[in-house]
This record gives C-alpha cells, structure tokens and sequence, in this order.
DNA sequence: AATGAATGAGTTTTCATTCAT
DNA sequence: GATGAATGAAAACTCATTCAT
C-alpha cells in the first residue's frame, strides 16, 4: 500500500507538487522520475514508496483538479440570479481558479492525451459536465431575452477557450492584476453575448462585484 | 545532407504529413520513430534518408506553419479599412487557418516545449509578432472611438485563446459549419469590444462578408 | 514484427540457443538479458530485435518441445503390438528425448512457473495429453493382462517422474552409455508391471530392439 | 543476532512457513520479501527482526529438509530384514515424507540452483549420502540373490525420481490415499528390481505391511 | 518488536540513431 | 533508396536491505 491513497503524508504533497511544476514546465513525457527525485533532492527508487507508477501522479493530478474545482461552477450554474449575472460570476470564478492554480490546469488542460486510457474517458466526462454548466447558463439567458441567440454550445467554447488559453501568457509577475484580467474578460465575453439594450454588459459585471461579496457564492469547476 | 532541405520528393511530404497526423494525435514525445515508419509502410532507418533526426520533423512543422499564415494577419492588418472591420477579418482568417490546418495548428500550439531550444525563441518571436497584428488592430479601433478602451494586449490573447482552443473540440464533421463558427465567434468577440453604438458588431460582420469575397484580402499567420 | 514469428535468422536460433542453455543452468528468473547478451557477444537491446520481451524466449523454448515430441508418443501409443512393447518403445523414445534434449526437457520440466498464465494452461494441457498415451497403453495391457492391475494413472507418473528426474543427474560423459540407462529403465518399469508368466519383462524388452530397427517406429513427446 | 540461530519464537515459525509455502507456489526468485510480509501481515522491514537476509530462509528450509529426513533412511538402510523388505520400508519412507512434507520436499528439489553457492555442495552430499542408502540396499540385494543384476546407481536414481516427482502431481485431496499411492509405487518398483522367483515383490510387500506397526523403523531422509 | 523512509544495484524495456550492404 | 542489425543512453520500475525512531 503506498501512501497515496491515504492522502496524507507531506512528502506524498512535496511529491505531486513537484511533479505538478515539472509536468507544467516539461510535459508529462519529458518529465523523468529522475528529474522528479532531483527535485525532491531524493533517489529516484524513493519516490516508489509514495506511489506505484508514474502515471499514478498524472491521475492524481487530475483527479485534485476535477474535485477541487467542479462543483463551484454547478453552485454558480444552479444559483439565484439572472443568466448574465450568473455567467459573469462563472467566467470570474473559472479565471480565479485558472490562475490560482495555474501549474493544475495547465496540466489538466494539456496533458490528457498523457493519461492512461481508463482515466481519460472520466476526465473528458467532467470537462464536458463542467461545460455544461455554462451552456446551461447561456441557453437560459438567451430564453430570458438577456443574451442574443447563439449556439450555446459553441458560445461556451468560445468562453471557455479563451480563458483556458491564461495558462499560456499569464504571469503573477504580469502588468495587469488578476481583477483586472477577469474584469476585462467577463466585461468583453459578456457584452459580446448580450442582446442590445441600454446598460448592456456592464450591468451584469457591476452585480457580480455585488453579490461578490456574498460567501458560498463562488463555485469554479473544471474547463474544457 | 538528406532531401529536407531542398522541400522535395514526395516521400518527404508524406513523412512530414505522417509525422504531422501522429504528432498531433499522440503527442511529439509519445510518437516514436518506429510509429512514423509504420505509418509510412516503411522501416525506421528508411526514415533518415529523409531527415536527420526526429526534430527536425518538428521544426519543419512550425516553420511551415509560420510560413503558411504570418503573412495573412500582416496584411490584414496593414490594409485599408476600419478597425473593427479588420479585426473580424482577422478573426475570421485566423479560424479559417486553424480549421483547415487543423493538425498543423494544433501541433503548433501544443508542442512548443518539445522543440529544440534553439527554435523555442523564434518561434515565440513569431508568435508574439503575430499577436501584436491584433493588439494593433485593437488599439487602433479604441482610438477611433470603434472600441471600448481595453487593454490591448489581454484583448487579444481573449480573442487568439478563444480562436486556439478550437483544435480542442473542432471536428470536420460536426453539427455547424465553418462558417456558422466563424460567424458566431467574430460576431460574439467583435461585439464585446464595440463601443455602445447603433449597430454594433453586426455591421462589422456584415461588412466582413462583403469584404470576403475580394482576393488578397486575407493574410493569417501563426498564433499566440 | 520480430524475427521470432517466422522462426528463421540463425541470430535468432543462437538467441535460443544461448537462453536455454543459461535458463537451464541458473533458472529462467536468475537469468538476465545481460546474461543473455554477454552469452552472445551482443549488447542487451540488441536482443529486442530478434523478441520483443524476456518471455518470448520461454514461450518459444515451450512451443518448440512440445511440437518436436508430441507426436511420437502418439504414434506409438496408436501404433501395433502388444501393450508391453509399445509401453517399452514409448519409455524408450521418452528417454531418448530428454537424452538429446536435455536442456530443452529440464527447463520444460522446472520453468512453468515462470511461464506468462495464458500459457501455462496451454502447457499443462500438451502434459496432460502425452501423459495419457502413457495410461492408454498401460490401460490396455491391464485389459490385454499383461500387466497387473494397477491405477493407469498413477503408474505412468510413476514411470514418467523415473524418466522425468533425468536431467537431474544425467551427464553424457557420464559412466554408462544412452542404451545402458534406457535399457535398464524399460527393464526395471515393465517388468514392475508386467503380470508374473513365464518370460515376463524381459521379453518385452527384446522385442523392443527388434521393433527398434524398424523406421517410423519412434514418437516421443512432451512429458508429466 | 537474529532469533534464527535460537530456532525459537513462533513469530520465525510463522515466517519460516509462509517462505515456504511462497517459495513452493512461485519459486523462490519470484517470491518477494514483501510477498512474505504480506503473507505474514507484517511490513517488509520487519522480516529482519528474524532473518539477516532472504537466503537465510531458504538455507534453513533445506538445513531442516536435511536434518528430519536424513537418519530415517540411514535407520532402514543398516536395519535388520532382507534388502527386499528394506527397499520396500525405504521407500515407502521416502514417500510418506514426501507426501507429508509436500511443500518442502518441492522447495528441497526444485530451488537447489537458488542456494548460496556455499551450502549448494553441502545440500549435494547430504543428497548423494541420501542416494546412496538406496545404492547401498541394491548392492546388497544383487550380491543375495534378492534382485536381478542392475546398476545400482542407476536404479537409485530411477526410484527416487518416480518419488521426486510427487510433488509435481500430488494432491491431498486427490482420488488415491496415500496408502494406495506407496502401495503401487513400492510394488512396482520392487518388483521390477525383484529376480523372478515364487512369490516376488508382493511378499516384500506384505512384509512391509507387518513391518510397519513397528516404531522407530522408519528413517527417511533426503532425496535426490 | 515493528516500521516508515530511504537507497544502491539491478531489472526489463524503449528509442533515436548509425552503418554496412 | 531501403533495410537488417546493432547500440548507447536512458527510461520506468523492482527489490533486498539498512536504519533511526
């Protein structure tokens, strides 16, 4: 029995969190147990005591990924609130999850292929109900008359890829601060969604620095 | 000196459009050589009469990718026209570019790491030179009073992320056609960045199709 | 594709060669690929262009025992005369087996273990089979009452495990020559079944070197 | 100091007979300290608190082979009663041990190859002494006239390996009691030893069945 | 007595690459 | 052009063993 599946073990968390950096910074493939142990400053046979396999750490990361962040989104999703408010609290709590655990989702968004098969269906299984839940959203807005008709599901790409692409530029040590990037992220993605009206987007964004303040109103899931 | 460098013999091409498929299906690291050459009906040492390392395939690729679109987005860029009418023929020509090279585009965007040092930087140069053909779009149509006053540079990583995801879930024989796709995604981004006026992206997009069908008009290139 | 499946390339018939010898000499599992290699003049990966993992070996060293003795007993068994003769030719032919194979017969007889489980199955069963020839016969002299009744089964494991235990101590430069040990063994195992009459065991045995001129006459297979 | 040289606590009894029953099902090589650990409940380090290392327990599975089997042999061997009578007790001794000491026995004649080169020539001899009870009876037999004129070697070798290979086939629940099974092995062997007169083996046979109440008869011991 | 942690040495296997034919 | 053979380097993983607690 490795340590693993009790969870515990501060060296089993040193473990994925170094594993976590070099697959962001290398790939899962280019990432070598060796390179792992260096970085612990122990000897590769070592790190076998806290798992079985390599790929065990990849699943291990997604699996963190996928429960630390997919029922946020569904609180957001099935909460109070017209659709754009709703969707603006879900682009906002999407980002503040991509940049607060960039190394996460850079691997969860580019190392899929790297899973072992039996893993890889379950993970396209959350990203796609994790998708959903924004497509939920939209289609509601666009029955309310708030958002123009468009296809909900593409709509949801659209959003969803451009902040999966944060992973690829941001930096904390960046010009703009996270407030800034997701005020302008849900300020362009919604005025680009909403039907033309007098206030328009800025409206939706304004109540999302509101209800920002409620506790349990942010729930961030798992992109796609 | 194998026949890489004189861009010959149709053997090469198929390697490389072998290589191209593979690569983009199992990833740079997971295609092995032995992979290739099944691909090919051929043996593996026949592969080096073609190239001189496994790399090479991979820097093939990126500079085929930026020779094939840097000089559209230039174009685009530079020509005549109101911002906001260049940005959605931008857009658009971008799409068209990743949904027609779809292997090419999305090998571009995923295998950056697994390049040679030596080319990581060029072809981050490329890309950032891409990206400023957007960011100068954007900044231009702020200061005609055409957008609202984003940040230009976040802007267009909202719109080149958005575009770059599409390999992610792009499938030729999908529910909506390519152009539905970019129709919706040049309309969506365009009227997120519009200033409140009349009539907003829509005109922008409708321009864009008469724009479409002259010749020259397009100039795509890589992505960032 | 491994030259293994066609069976051919001398380097291959060395490799099997090599793997035998040293799998009969230290055991299957205290035999490393190193061991293998260093038998060869070869360095280890050279061996996986000739099988594609370890076990290929032992597959293959099975594979080929069980094909070039199977059918011989059969023959015999099937073949004319009476039980006590055929019952001394298979001994015979069984002895002569393991003499000229004996590394094949030790490691088939000391390495199932060690066999990947899908084949084991596949190898108990071809023991099983060759064995029955044995109790057939041993049956029918019973029926014929050549022979005391005894339990068929038992009796040829009693004469198989004789014969069998052979390579524990058989040594071609040993003090007694192949006829002088398979002599004595046909002997000694009919004349213990053999019902008591006038000329008993012996006569059977004469029989045999008269029978044994005759060409076609010899089947040996794989033993229990 | 290990508790092993004392040969007390049960805690090494325990071990001692998980090793062997490992050994015996896998083989000793394929068998791991953790298999063992696992088998006994402990955790792998804490094997050391009885053994200095796995050899060891392989070395007093063979020392105890040796030591409960030798003198019984020896015993028969300088008994009293006609050779008949005594191979037909050695035997039948040899197979009860067998038979009651399966896993053992299997270990003792199949793991030699696996020893400490050290204790291999030691294991050896007691093996060859062993033999050479059943030479010594033989001998004996030819020069009274009891037995036909064979190798005594040889016909050592021929009734020791029919025993040796119980192990190979025996099971405590099969169709024949052990009675039955030493029953035909000691009719069948030593009427194929038995010069042909009035009675032959059976009466050897039937001696042995008188024999056998007696206590202290019996002394088996290693085979080989 | 027991064990968590660590490791050196070795295992099988993979893979890009070379080269004589 | 094509390829069979060979290989250096490195990969993931195993395992018996040690040792501080």
């Amino acid at each position: 029995m490795t340590v693993a599946q009790e969870g515990f073990s501060s060296r089993y968390e040193e473990l994925l969190e170094t594993a976590l950096q070099l697959f962001r910074q290398k790939g899962y493939h280019a990432t070598s147990m060796q390179d792992i142990a260096d970085g612990m400053g122990l000897r590769k046979a070592s790190l076998y005591h806290y798992i079985a396999a390599k790929e065990d750490l990849l699943v291990a990361i997604y699996r963190r990924t996928i429960a630390e962040h997919t029922e946020r989104i569904s609180a957001i999703s099935a909460g109070p609130g017209p659709a754009s408010e709703r969707l603006a609290r879900a682009i906002k709590a999407h980002l503040e999850s991509i940049i607060s655990h960039a190394d996460m989702f850079a691997v969860y968004l580019y190392e899929n292929r790297s899973l072992p098969p039996a893993h890889q269906e379950a993970v396209r299984a959350a990203s796609r109900d994790y998708r959903r839940r924004f497509e939920d959203i939209i289609r509601e807005g666009i029955d309310s008359g708030e958002f123009k008709p468009v296809d909900p599901h593409v709509a949801a790409l659209l959003i969803l890829g451009a902040c999966n692409w944060l992973p690829q530029w941001y930096s904390p040590s960046g010009r703009m601060s996270t407030d800034e990037i997701t005020g302008l992220f849900t300020e362009v993605l919604l005025r680009g969604l909403m039907a033309q009206r007098e206030g328009g987007a800025q409206d939706a964004h304004r109540g999302l620095h509101q209800a920002d303040s409620g506790p349990g109103d942010f729930a961030a899931g798992v992109p796609d």
